[in-house]
DNA sequence: AAGTGGTCTAGACCACAAG
DNA sequence: TTGTGGTCTAGACCACTTA
């Protein structure tokens, strides 16, 4: 293998993860060069190498085994979504080559004392101005998810038309003032009510998937909280856990 | 502060959750010390600190702001789940005071063949030996969930009783053969069916959420695959990401 | 015994927020 | 400017697996 110039992690995760997904790095039983060899390759120290490597380890992509190597683990199946890569969604679902659309959408501004619902550990006061966005979106052409969201007017002034009909996250990775630190979500199941219900074609009272985000700052300030309802019959949420 | 002995990263990231949970390390605004004075009261490298605190974050507990501090996060609303930490959910329940119990449980022996489902990414002969654990259980005396596990009879002879009516995960805690490394989980909503239906108290065709686990030693090897249904109703799921 | 990943230290420099 | 957390290096030793 060729040296190559030293990088900063970010850039090693994103190399690691793209040689990884064209075969060049694992050998025919998945396993990767030896940590030693990586070093040399990508021309990094040690440190730097493993957070690469657990960062990878911490998405599912691989894993290490003590004392036996590292390997990269199997392709997902595909109907899934991961609820721990650093993607929006419509990003993570154009990967296999199928197509997230909004098919309808809409804005406006409220207070939060007109929200549907609040962050789970709300400071917010009545008075909070918010962007209340509801999207209804398909997957494939199909319906796929219904969507309600709230952004604190005092962080994003406002959000363009265009990301309403595409992807709220392109938006934020080019807003450089705005960086996200951490989200907060809470999976449950309830009974579908309207209008998602006959926009999936289900009755009142099928089941549906929800997820609540709340999404805070790197400063550790709230940025925004959300609601999205799944047909149940489409969406299934993956996650990964290590054990320490 | 007093000045500490020096300890390992496992040991460091309990002592600090203990005084975090005591209330002795942070501020009235939920304020840590800083990484300078943890590392000198802990008497750990900058590594060893910044590896526990990692943890920490990747548990919600706190998080950390360049150029402020490090603060504690508020507590998590007391029904919900926790898909990330370390623990059973017998444990993990148990901390706020409340308790799970088995009121059925049934083991017996069967093939790969004869199995309600199969893990994700299936390597399994039809002929592969397994444990079949169904258990029906509640929380604080109310039906909560539904399980059934299959664990690889090559890997884990026998599952001893009491284990079957109190915590699986305890068992495999105390045993030093098998030490779990990673767990794929999928997050669905089904339609309710039987026996799980009368076990609610809810009609059949009712949401009931569903989470499918595939337990993976530290050698990458398949351990244990399981499907747990939840009362809609009554459980919630969180977790927590960083974006990085 | 050799090679792998796991833990840990000491130290440097950078990026960011706040006074 | 100061103090905070974020990134990165070089090097040591340990624990585990395999032959």
């Amino acid at each position: 293998m060729e040296r190559k110039k030293p990088i900063d992690i970010k850039t090693l995760v994103e190399e690691l993860m793209e040689e990884i997904q064209n075969g060049e790095l694992a050998d025919e039983n998945g396993k990767l060069p030896s940590e030693h060899t990586l070093m040399s390759y990508y021309n990094v120290s040690r440190y730097s190498l493993r957070q690469a490597l657990a960062q990878l380890s911490d998405m599912g992509f691989i894993y290490q085994a003590q004392g036996v190597g590292s390997f990269i683990r199997p392709e997902r199946h595909e109907k899934i979504r991961n609820l721990q890569n650093n993607l929006g969604i419509t990003e993570e679902i154009a990967r296999p080559g199928r197509k997230i659309e909004t098919v309808k959408a809409s804005q406006r501004i409220v207070s939060a004392a007109e929200a549907e619902f609040l962050p789970r550990n709300n400071d917010l006061t009545a008075d909070t101005q918010l962007i209340e966005i509801e999207r209804l979106r398909t997957l494939d052409g199909e319906p796929y998810l219904a969507e309600k969201s709230y952004y604190l007017q005092s962080v994003i002034k406002e959000i363009p038309k265009e990301s309403l009909y595409d992807s709220v996250f392109n938006y934020f990775e080019q807003n450089k003032d705005i960086k996200i630190g951490f989200i907060d979500k809470v999976i449950s199941s309830e009974e579908l009510s309207e209008p998602s219900a006959s926009f999936f074609g289900l009755k009142i009272g099928a089941p549906t998937l929800v997820v609540r985000d709340d999404t805070f700052l790197s400063s550790g300030k709230l940025l925004a909280f959300s609601k999205i309802c799944y047909d149940y019959r489409k969406a299934e949420l993956f996650m990964f856990k290590k054990t320490y």
